[in-house]
DNA sequence: TCCTAGCGGAGCGATTTGCTCCGGTCAACC
DNA sequence: GGTTGACCGGAGCAAATCGCTCCGCTAGGA
């Protein structure tokens, strides 16, 4: 990961280097928090507020606003990703669902969807979404051939369900407030929610309405850049 | 409402109050469509051109781009009084409930939360607001009587469902990018998300996790402005 | 003591904002 | 046919905000 030349790790001017990482890291995630509020609008000077950093700190690392973008979109994808594999880990294929769900919708992640069509899509991006995808095809497949998932779900409704549940307009609300103190009320009203849903997706059930979602109603989203602005 | 002088309904300029009226209901919509895709951003500009007029009529009618964002919320406050009615006249209390939580999630006014906090909240907009908590407060007593909604469920958890499954994030970006031709698969898919929800509303499973949210959940995003700028 | 990697943020030009204001249009009257 | 006047669309304004550059500064290592 880092092209090493006189001794990295704790060399020389390890000290900084160790600040270098805590900022990156803290720009990371004020970039999905001000994002999850402002939408694709969101500014760098607010994301570099936010993570307590000046801009130039923010420039250094990523060479443009769209740089950062790609690489916060590309941690989500690993997030899903690894959500996925922890899932199909466990002996319980509905247990193994559920933990990716919870995963995929509790981290916030799902809340940059709207800088989709903003950005271009890296091919890093395109293989960890194929990959994520599969791993989800798998939860699924799992899960109904076991009997407990209503059979007649797809890929692409679990996709839709997660990006719904991904975003807390309330959470988003109150973190822009800094209403901290009702946090954790919000959490566990959304836990709630998110039951409710889990619930409804067990088998057993009448079959749901319509037909099955068409795969392309993702993929275009990310493949078209916006409306000739 | 008109205030009468020479003739009014079908008097000397009837045709110019028509088109007038018409471009008044163009706009609203244009603005809840703006909104839902540009959140608390959106300008006056992109929702005057959205609704094919200029900015000098828009301006005609509301004297400042708060007021016509406190009518929007009015008007959706009006359509989920409306909603709830027609669904406490339904004999059955599922399908009223159901009734209920469909027009309030399908009609798009939810997309309109993002401006939560943005404009001062009038006094018809509280008012509303209250008449509204009370018939859905009836629609939830009517159906646990009748022992076919979890009995654990309080109005705020209908009042986020409500808001979490208002908001698509899918129907609004295809919105955005203009592809139309999408937009009844995606209608579809939605109707799926829903029928899912609705299903793990209904009594007869485990017990909801943590505790009731409490009503300040709700309260508390609308009576405060902005965190100080 | 000096060196220098990395920092924060003032400031740049370009864009976008909410809003005003005015010339043009068209149905209704004389 | 000419006049009227309500109503329209959008150019244009000052102010705010945007992405990004640049530079003076701080603080650990030699």
């Amino acid at each position: 990961m880092t092209t090493e030349r006189s001794k990295p790790g704790t060399g020389p001017r390890a000290a900084r280097r160790a600040e270098a990482e805590r900022n990156d890291k803290a720009l990371l995630e004020a970039a999905r928090e001000v994002i999850a509020t402002d939408g694709a609008h969101a500014s760098v000077a607010a994301i570099a507020a936010r993570a307590g950093v000046g801009v130039g700190s923010l420039y250094r690392r990523y060479r443009t606003k769209e740089e950062l973008f790609q690489k916060l979109c590309e941690l989500a994808l690993d997030a899903y990703l690894a959500a996925a594999e922890e899932g199909l880990a466990m002996a319980d294929p509905w247990d193994g669902l559920v933990h990716y769900l919870r995963a995929a919708t509790e981290h916030g992640t799902g809340s940059l969807a709207p800088i989709a069509g903003t950005i271009d899509v890296t091919p890093a991006m395109a293989d960890k979404n194929e990959r994520g995808e599969q791993a989800v095809r798998r939860l699924i497949d799992r899960a109904q051939a076991a009997g407990v998932l209503r059979p007649e779900i797809t890929v692409v409704d679990i996709d839709l369900l997660t990006e719904q549940l991904g975003k807390s307009p309330l959470l988003e609300h109150l973190a822009a407030q800094g209403r901290t103190d009702l946090t954790e009320a919000a959490l566990n009203a959304r836990s709630r929610l998110h039951a409710i849903v889990f619930d409804g997706l067990r088998a057993g059930t009448a079959p749901l309405p319509g037909y099955p979602p068409s795969s392309e109603l993702f993929t275009e989203r990310w493949s078209r850049r916006p409306p000739t602005g």
